[in-house]
Order: C-alpha cells, then structure tokens, then sequence
DNA sequence: CCGTCGCGTCGAACCAGTTCGACAAAGGAA
DNA sequence: TTCCTTTGTCGAACTGGTTCGACGCGACGG
C-alpha cells in the first residue's frame, strides 16, 4: 500500500512537508504543493485511517445507538438514522450504526476503544442506562428524546406537551367535546417511554382547560389485535367524535377498522394521528398528524455533537435541552363534529 | 487514557508479554497472565481501536452501503440494514454505515483510507457503478442483489425468476385464466431494477406455459396516484381473477381500493405480493405474499464477507452467485376464481 | 557435568501518520 | 557588511498497539 512516506519521495521532500503541503498547517512553496500534489494523484494515495486517528487523536467517525424493540415502529427508526448520517456526511464524518441488544456495553466498547468522536444516542429512556456510561466517557454525545437527567449531555426531543395541547386544541376549537386519546401499549411505556406520558399529561390538562372529555387508552401494537381494540373502543363510547391516536400501529389499522364499520372522516369522525410525513406517505394516510420531526432531531443532534467535538471553546458550554414545537399537517380528517352539524343547520 | 504500557508496568512485565498475554498468541505464564488481567481490570484498560489497526492492518468494521431512494420502499431497506448489523456483531464486527448519494466516492474513500475490512453493497443495480471500485478494493465484499457482472464479488438475492413462476403457479393451479401483474414504474427499472423484469419476464414465461393470459402493467410508487392507476386497470380489465403486485406502494393501497369497488379477497379477486413479511404485520395487510427474505440475504452477506477477511484460504476460492428461493406466505388472499364457482356447482 | 531443548520473557522494530524544534537560505534593515 | 527576521524544509519524536528475533533459565538426556 501506498503510505505519505512513498509520495514524499516521489515529490522530493521529506515526509514532514509532504504532511504539512497535504493539511496546509504550515506554509509550502508552490512549487512543493504541486510536486507532492501530483504525487498523490499518480501514486493514488489514500491516509491511512487508523495512523491518522492514533496520530491526531480524531477518527471523523461518530457512533449512532439504536434500539429496535420488538413492539415499536421500526420504520419511523429509520428517519433519525438517514438523518444523523446524512448530516454528518455533511459535516465530514462517518457512522458507525450500533444497532446492538445491549447497548450499555456497546457503547462501553466504541467510546473506550476510541472508535468514534462522539455520540449519538437515539431511543433514549426516561432512566437510560447507557447514559452513565455516555457521561463518562471522553466523547462528546447528543440525544434524540429526553431522559430524566440531562446532565453531561445535549438533548433534543419533540415537545410532546406541546403535541398533546396542539392536538386537543385542535378538535376542541372544531367544537369537539368527546375525544378518545389512543397510546402506546404500557410496557412501551414501562420501559422509558415517557414521552407517552408527556403527551398524554398535556392533552389531559389542555382538555381540562378546553371543557373537553378527554378518554384515554392504550393499545396493543400489534396487527391485528389493536384493529379489534379499536372496534371494542369505538364500539364503548358511541358519545366519541374526536380520536388522538399516538400510536402507529393502530394508525395503520384505522382506514380498514372505520372502513368496515362504514364510517368516514371526518364526516364521522375526526381523527389527528401523531407520526411522521413519511409514514403519511407511505401508506397513503388519510389523516392529519403531528409531525415527528425525526429529520430536524436527527440533523440537531449531529451538529451539536461535532460542535462540541470541533470547537475546543464549546467542549465547556452548558449542555443544551431543547424541545421542537411540532408541527400539525392538516389533511383534511378533522372537522366539526357530527351533531353539531344539523344542530347549527336547524 | 491508560495504554498497554501502563497496564505491562502495574504488571511488571514488558509491553510485548502484555500485548502476549492478552492476545494468548504466544503462551505466558499463568502468573503473568494473572497479574495482568488485574492491571486490566485495575486500570480500566482497552485497547485503542486506532493503534490496533494500524498495527494489525484490520479494523473489525465492516462497511455497510445503502442508498436511499425517493421512489423506493424505504422500511424494506431496514430489514436488511439489521440483518447486517446484527450478523456482523454476532461476528465481532461493527457497521460502518454509509447512505451517501454517491456511492462511488463513499466507497473509495472508506475502502482506500484503510476504515473497513470488508464491504457489504445494499440495493446493487443491474450495471452498478460502485462495482468497479469494488473490485479493485483491497477488501473483499459482498453484494444484497444481483448485477449484470457478477465477478470479484459473492453475490446474494431472492431469485425473482422463482418468485414469479411461484406467483403465477399458484394462482394458475387454482384454475385462475386471466391475471394481472402490476410491478414497479419503468424509471426503478431504468435506474437498474432489473428484479422487475427478472420476476416479469419469468411469470411471462410460466403464463405461457399454463396457459394464463397475463397482463402486464407499471404503476406508480406514489400515493395516491397508484390507487387511481389501480382503479383504471380494474375498470378496464373486469375479466382478470388474479392479480399479482410487485410494488409495495400498491400493496398499500389495494386494500381501500377494493373496499372502495365493494370488492373481497379472494371472493372477487385472488390477490399475491411480493412484499416482506415485515411489512405485511405492520400494516396488516391481508394479502398473501412471496417473502423478501432480507434478514436471510443480509445475513449470508455478511458472513461471506467475513469469512473472505479471517480465513486465509478463502480468499481466493470462487465467487459465489446464490439466488434464494423464495418462500410463499399464505394469507388466504388467493382461491378459487369467482366464475369457476358456480359452473363447478352447476 | 555438559549440551540441548523449549518455555517464558524482553527489547526493538514496525505500522503510517502528525507535530515540534531546529536550521538553512533569503531578504531587509542598520 | 553584518545582524536579524522570515520563510520553507527537515529530522526526530510521538501516538499505541503487534510481532519478530534473541536470550536466560530450568529440565532433561547423554
């Protein structure tokens, strides 16, 4: 293999110089820089990765942890990864994906081994245990979701406050006054999610606030069981004529469920789901939702990692948490409710 | 950060019988070896990832490419990112992932820069261009599809000529005579999808051979343009009992548009997919189907690769071109023709 | 009692870069 | 002409591992 030593000689000069007309860290004679240029050209040289990062310390490479559960939507996962290597293509650096079980040990073992600069971690739990190990370690790291304790890290998450009072909001101002709220199964949440919580809280106290009944369940992710859950529910509470759902999969079950029972949104029912355009897209929803904003996250989180890694001053700048405003996309599926319809036409 | 020179002085022995006892490559007593496996633990030791590379001329990362694009099914593509992920750490490696736009340049870089010791290439088009730069890489490497020149790689993909004699059989066996195939838009293939006519050209040819008229369309990836187009070919083309989709986005559409025509599966139509198994629990979707086999694909890749960096001897044995038969998950979307029905019971 | 063998250990070289301090040559000022 | 500075280049050291050759020491056979 070609290495700098082969390419100074090539041009003339010593290895040093080749290095410094390479990096520009120290200044070289024209004449140099087109001698060692056309060396390289002509000799295909290519740093070695591994010298240069025991060298300077730096590999350009940051860690991304996923977690795939069994019971969460893995296609909306997918986002924040395109996301996070996107952009830090953009900003110079590769991705190593991590999609490991135990993520505590991999992570353990890509910051130790100095395999990467920083960190990002997606998923993150309310109690995550990776965090411990994330704060110690000598890199950098951003999260995508908001754990209990932010300390030592950058954290981006969507304000899912903001996403349960938006929804509310939404119907209540339509003149809705029975909405029925459709989550994640619990053990979703047992296992960190809290963001279910959050969202959950906030449209409870915003429809508190609005005179709204809000009811709330939870429902399987799973097909087809959460299509019958949500036959069962629809079938409880006749009174109901705005659904929050903040689960994909019975998002995805939903056109066949108010299908078979003949109903149409919003004529029967309004309906505002919470996920991403691109699972809208994909399946042709018909609903308005709550974007995800798993392009923004992911691109925040990769830019204030390397901030953080480039920029020796921001290595002590206070860590940041910041929570997006959602956005809703209107597609038509929400409208007055049904008896309020003949009530102002008679 | 703690190197092995410090872990060989807390141990009292000298850096190379360190690097020996812990790599086991030349035997050391059990003494020493006790001695410093405690400085380990007492020092908190690991290796950095950097020196080893360049020392050993291996990094353990292997380099994963997947390109993403506008019109294609994105979630499949996830099933195979895991499947490698997965697979590579069961085999001690990590996953450099790259999404770049191009290809080309990503894979020189990571191959030429010494990141990776092997390369798996997602999503490979009838007449890749990554595959020169491929094959002319120091690193061996995998292909999850297969190109029109098959040398210097091992090359892993569904066999879609299979798939579509497997589709067209079946519905062909249950007496079906007029059956429609809707792939993919003509700008997939263009781009290089060359699966799209593997599987036509073959369904043609098993067509021909059972005597089925089949009709052979492109439709859109879009929504909701594909329901329309679905709509049309219905309308058009009332003496087809069959039909065949090889297009994801259909798929996803099929189930409102035969709701909406008041049509069942099979009743009124028998219905079969190409689609993964993956995608059908998600979205519940009731029609059965002619498996992607990602996990599988993904998998074998990976451990070829592998197998191509750690055994010597494997370097140079043949390339192998493996085409999986397919597997046909029923779902009970496909029976007897409607017509057939009652001239039977007359 | 001496030579040989082999086990266990050590020192040094090597991988391929970067970076620091030194230094020669050239240019400008006194 | 001499002194000082600037500019460009070089040699050497350093990053943190692995690995080769050599060597000391104890056991064993002759």
């Amino acid at each position: 293999m070609v290495n700098i030593g082969d390419v100074a000689r090539m041009a003339g000069v010593s290895r040093s110089t080749a290095s410094y007309a390479l990096s520009g860290k120290r200044p070289t004679s024209p004449d140099v820089q087109a001698r060692v240029a056309a060396a390289v050209q002509e000799l295909g040289y290519t740093p070695n990765a591994g010298a240069r990062a025991l060298a300077t310390a730096q590999t350009r490479v940051i860690g991304l942890l996923a977690q795939f559960y069994e019971d969460e939507f893995a296609p909306a996962m997918l986002q924040y990864i395109l996301a996070v290597s996107n952009t830090a293509r953009e900003l110079g650096y590769d991705v190593l994906l991590v999609t490991e079980e135990s993520g505590v040990q991999a992570l353990r073992r890509i910051t130790d081994s100095r395999m990467v600069d920083g960190i990002v971690l997606l998923n993150v739990a309310e109690d995550d245990q990776r965090l411990p190990v994330l704060r110690d370690a000598a890199q950098p790291g951003a999260l995508v979701g908001l754990p209990g304790d932010c300390t030592g890290v950058d954290v981006f998450d969507l304000s899912f406050e903001e996403a349960g009072r938006l929804m509310v909001d939404h119907l209540a101002d339509l003149g809705h006054r029975d909405v029925l709220l459709v989550s994640q199964p619990e053990h979703v949440i047992e296992r960190g999610g809290a963001y279910v919580w959050r969202l959950q809280n906030a449209a409870v106290a915003a429809a508190a606030e609005r005179g709204v009944r809000l009811l709330t369940t939870f429902a399987s992710t799973h097909q087809p069981e959460v299509g019958a859950e949500l036959h069962g529910l629809l079938d409880a509470h006749p009174e109901v004529t705005g659904l929050l759902v903040h689960n994909e999969a019975a998002v995805a079950a939903l056109p066949s469920v108010m299908h078979a029972r003949g109903m149409e949104a919003p004529r029967d029912l309004s309906v505002i789901g919470r996920y991403s355009d691109e699972f809208a897209r994909t399946f042709s929803l018909p609903y308005s939702s709550v974007e995800s904003a798993a392009d923004l996250l992911g691109a925040m989180a990769v830019r204030h990692v390397v901030r953080r890694i480039e920029v020796a001053a921001a290595r002590d700048e206070p860590y940041v948490v910041e929570l997006v405003a959602p956005r809703l996309v209107d597609r038509g599926s929400t409208g007055v409710p049904p008896h309020v319809v003949p009530a102002a036409g008679a």
